[in-house]
DNA sequence: CTGTTAGCGCGTTCAA
DNA sequence: TTGAACGCGCTAACAG
């Protein structure tokens, strides 16, 4: 029965294994260079009183602290949620843990939040992050080895990002092989990413296909905005709806049921995001599936790469994966 | 132009402003015994070289990290989600930090990762462990301090729990109000703790309402379960049903449009957690919203309690919140 | 192969 | 009020 009022260290295994501090230690580690009774005598009396290195005393004295941190905006956002799962089970599998820190759309704490975690672990992830690209910028080279999720490309860390432009483009080029040759699109807010570059697919379709009219509304990013907006729709005569993400598309699908409006027979409507509600709407919703906690395990990838002295893609993209269902179907005629 | 090949030890700062490494450690930590004059000459070298102190330095000597560790069953279930946000938040606020470990439901690794994350931490967060309760009452006292959520309460922890047994009894109750007599209730996983505390509350719903009928119907957790169980549903002629969770209640639901069963005029349906999408189903779900993120917050209340040498209520419940929609209405007549 | 010694970077006695 | 010395628990270089 070992006595339990104080933490077993090192020096109490190495004397009651009568051997000294650097014995015990190298038993510890695996090195070899023990003999092989001696090592044994040590591992019992360590298994004896429970001994196990101190990750503090570890760390200090090898600089490295087997820990990374992720920062994020808002942990109830599902996306990031997602991202932090791939992250954490990849970075487990290699034997990391993981420090987490929400900032909770505060702006302003970002960079603290950045800098204080990074300082007590051995590398950072930072998602989405949402400071200005000359704060960003400012902020990584002091960070380093740090990873980036859904920026642009940076100068000084590799970013891993989703590729909206590419996912939404091919939501067109669905509408479009299924005859739609009017399309609405709800935008979400104006100034974001994301929405640029949703806008940028729609610019690059417009590019391909002449015939193509792609109108514009301005919406929001919630089940309301889309219940909203059907007026708006339906005045537009589109026969193909582009939604920002799933929950406008739901809030559409909604009102559109009230008026009457027949989907997909009528009008054909595609949501964003894919969440897990997507195939449960009546009718299911075709979406793109952003793959966000892959998104996390190449994120954290790069990070390792970085982490044991190799290099990492500067700029990986991964595209979501477009989800047909029964929303979408061929254009009326 | 301050060098940035190395970081900046507390030796640099003391050195630059010409005072010994105890007057700087005095500065930094607010020490107030120390000449104004001085201690503003350190702290302005202390900034233009960048300095702050090491947070693993500090731990080592200081014998505290600021951080705790919160163990998941998995980090893609929306509860464990919520409730980690509420640690987080609420952890951050006090000016811990959280390391997050995420089992994936292997109930084998739940121990492990308890006891490593722990030494790395002041506490220990355990959510919902899987493991059974002899080998969790083992684990608690090497633990400590050890917060359990969502468990039996226990004698070496104090635990933070959601009380489904009086959820489920106040969604019973309702039903009753609205002259419903006879259920039925889509039971989900046999063994688990939540589905026998649903399964009690039914218990004291037949004690308290003698004329009252309740058949207990195996189903599951998800959509399909729910969607496949439609025919036993309605071959019970219950007039009101209790499904296990929301998803069960919605797989349902979508089974008995298609079967043209009028909801709620011919029967009610009722679900369980209150997901987000609760409230856009067709009818709206009439649910019970889990208060996982104030389980959160309470669980780092407790944890915090114990962590500044206070006491914490041994143990916490929270009921869950009745949510009415239109998915519930009188019994027909 | 093993033990002794010197730090890792800091907080904190103890004298001065 | 300040500084010198010690120790947190451990690993690694250096002798033996």
């Amino acid at each position: 029965m070992a006595d339990r009022t104080r933490r077993v260290g090192i020096t109490d295994v190495a004397r009651a294994a009568e051997v000294s501090l650097s014995t015990v230690s190298r038993v510890m580690n695996g090195n070899a260079t023990v003999d092989p009774d001696l090592a044994a005598r040590v591992r019992a009396t360590a298994a004896e009183l429970g001994y196990t290195a101190s990750p503090l005393a570890r760390s200090l004295v090898l600089g490295r602290t087997q820990t990374v941190a992720v920062v994020v905006p808002d942990l109830a956002n599902p996306t990031f949620q997602a991202i932090l799962r791939g992250i954490s089970r990849a970075a487990g599998r290699d034997g990391y843990h993981v420090l987490i820190a929400d900032s909770a759309e505060q702006v302003g704490e970002e960079r603290l939040l950045a800098e204080e975690t990074r300082r007590r672990t051995d590398g950072l992830i930072l998602c989405a992050p949402r400071m200005p690209q000359p704060e960003l910028a400012g902020l990584l080279p002091g960070l380093s080895p740090v990873v980036v999720v859904n920026r642009a490309p940076q100068d000084a860390a590799p970013v891993v990002a989703a590729d909206y432009r590419t996912a939404l483009r091919e939501l067109v080029e669905h509408l479009i092989s299924l005859g739609h040759r009017h399309l609405a699109y709800l935008a979400g807010v104006p100034g974001s990413a994301s929405n640029a570059a949703r806008l940028a697919a729609l610019a690059d379709a417009r590019d391909a296909h002449p015939g193509l009219e792609i109108v514009e509304l301005p919406s929001g990013v919630d089940f309301d905005s889309g219940a909203a907006s059907v007026d708006a729709v339906l005045a537009t005569g589109a026969t193909g709806i582009l939604a920002f993400n799933d929950l406008v598309a739901m809030g559409l699908l909604s009102s559109l049921a009230d008026r009457g409006v027949r989907v997909p027979r009528q009008l054909s409507v595609a949501g964003f995001d894919d969440i897990p509600f997507a195939r449960y709407t009546t009718p299911p919703l075709t979406s793109a599936a952003v793959p966000a906690t892959e998104l996390g395990e190449r994120a954290w990838a790069a990070l390792h790469a970085r982490l044991t002295g190799g290099t990492a893609e500067p700029f990986t993209t991964l595209t979501p994966r477009v989800v047909l269902r029964a929303s979408t179907a061929a254009a009326p005629s």
